[in-house]
DNA sequence: CCCCCAAATTGATCCAGATCAAGTCCAGTT
DNA sequence: AACTGGACTTGATCTGGATCAATTTGGGGG
């Protein structure tokens, strides 16, 4: 079974432990890695990544720091389709049309590392390993939204269970503190991803604040029982999320 | 740009013109792929293609029929995220765990061709424009769940009218009668994955069919004025659906 | 040909969350 | 320390679609 590879180890490029795109290189690839493709660079808060229409020539791994990815319509109706943060890639979606269909736009400063498909293909082909790492990135991308769709059935205090709960599993997984976090994105810009108006995620959050399950100041969450908003969720993936 | 390939011509192997898997190989290679990997089998209406919690063993192509692929929580509630029809590939959202998280279903008879990875790699082997194809599904496959999130802001006329052109589209690019065709679903599944009640999308219909955009009776449906329905739809992927 | 029954339709009522409308808070400036 | 503007909170009202409740329809089996 190709999917009984072992665990990829930390990344040691970017010291994300496995969830990084290069962990799935043998450790002799690294440095290979960081000077053929790596071209990192910092991207402000408030500016872009790529733009909607945009021909596809680069994805991008994240290093530090949050984005947002949001599509738009004819009509200029708007929404935000994901939120990204340090190990997750993006970019990858437009490969099909080679044209972006999203637009994505850094939450915070973000350190970017770009990297073409001619970069990307020049690796793969000496390291068979980060095709399949790549597919599975995007795999992974395909279950998500799975995972969101049947959470878009919930009321809007399970929804917000949940997305809190993904936000604190990806810390986890990182190694940083699961259950203390300051929220990159506005009340707004979290409504626009769960399909809430942002009053309503205001008022969400402050019940489960009444119900005693976290806290909150502003962006400032601390979630204190984070078994209850794990059952409040009934999400089969609480706890789950590994990568990306 | 990797992306600009030459537009993969008719597979051969099951006449579906470029939006199957295997319209990226060259012809001579196309009896090889028949030889390799194509365990075709029917699947009658009813029976699963895979259920959620199994190993991901192998993924499908579907040369004929129609699926849906649903999603199941802890507690029990379901919602389908997808439907597949001839063309179309499915599975490959269990890569990256290795376990399918959902299930997929055929809704009526169902021809498909059964894929392992490893018959996959040793084909990827020879012709490497493979991995690029199944990228690209997996790709699309990202790109059309953004599109959905669009919708799912829309009011329930507009996102059942989005539904129907889905499906109008994907008809007219496998050369089928765009305007008048049969669902292979009930109300509820249509509603379940629009997120709507079953009486909703009933109504809706209704209210579609007496505003003169299309007919109805029971599931067979004839779009009238496909150009009011995509602008009501408002949606950037109107008539844009080319693959999968 | 009729029976059966799931699917579809139609009607009545209800409610979660949208929308509209004021404020309040606070981080960054001056 | 006051100022400012965007973000956030809170309250009041409204409504699209859910839910509950009957029928009706029509395809498939006996």
């Amino acid at each position: 079974m190709p999917t009984n590879e072992p665990v990829p180890t930390a990344c040691g490029v970017c010291q994300l432990g496995g969830v990084c795109l290069c962990s799935a290189l043998p450790p002799e690839e690294r440095l290979q890695l960081v000077s053929k493709v790596s071209q990192h660079s910092v991207i402000r808060g408030g500016e872009l990544l790529y733009r909607a229409g945009d021909n596809f020539s680069c994805f991008f791994a994240i290093k530090s720091g949050y984005t947002k990815q949001y599509a738009q319509n004819r009509r200029g109706e708007e929404r935000i389709v994901a939120f990204h943060m340090d190990g997750d890639t993006l970019g990858l979606e437009a490969l099909h049309k080679g044209r972006h269909e999203v637009s994505a736009m850094a939450l915070t400063d973000v350190t970017v590392c770009r990297i073409t498909m001619a970069d990307f293909d020049r690796i793969a082909a000496n390291v068979p390993a980060m095709q399949r790492q790549l597919m599975k990135i995007l795999s992974n991308d395909c279950a998500r939204h799975h995972r969101w769709l049947v959470t878009e059935n919930l009321r809007a205090e399970r929804r917000v269970a949940a997305f809190l709960l993904e936000i604190s599993d990806k810390r986890s997984a990182r190694g940083a503190d699961a259950r203390r976090f300051t929220l990159p994105m506005t009340r707004a810009e979290i409504g626009s991803f769960l399909n809430l108006a942002h009053e309503t995620v205001t008022r969400t959050l402050t019940k489960l604040s009444k119900d005693g399950l976290l806290t909150t100041r502003r962006r400032r969450i601390v979630i204190d029982d984070i078994a209850a908003l794990c059952e409040l969720s009934g999400d089969t993936s609480c706890g789950k999320y590994q990568q990306n």
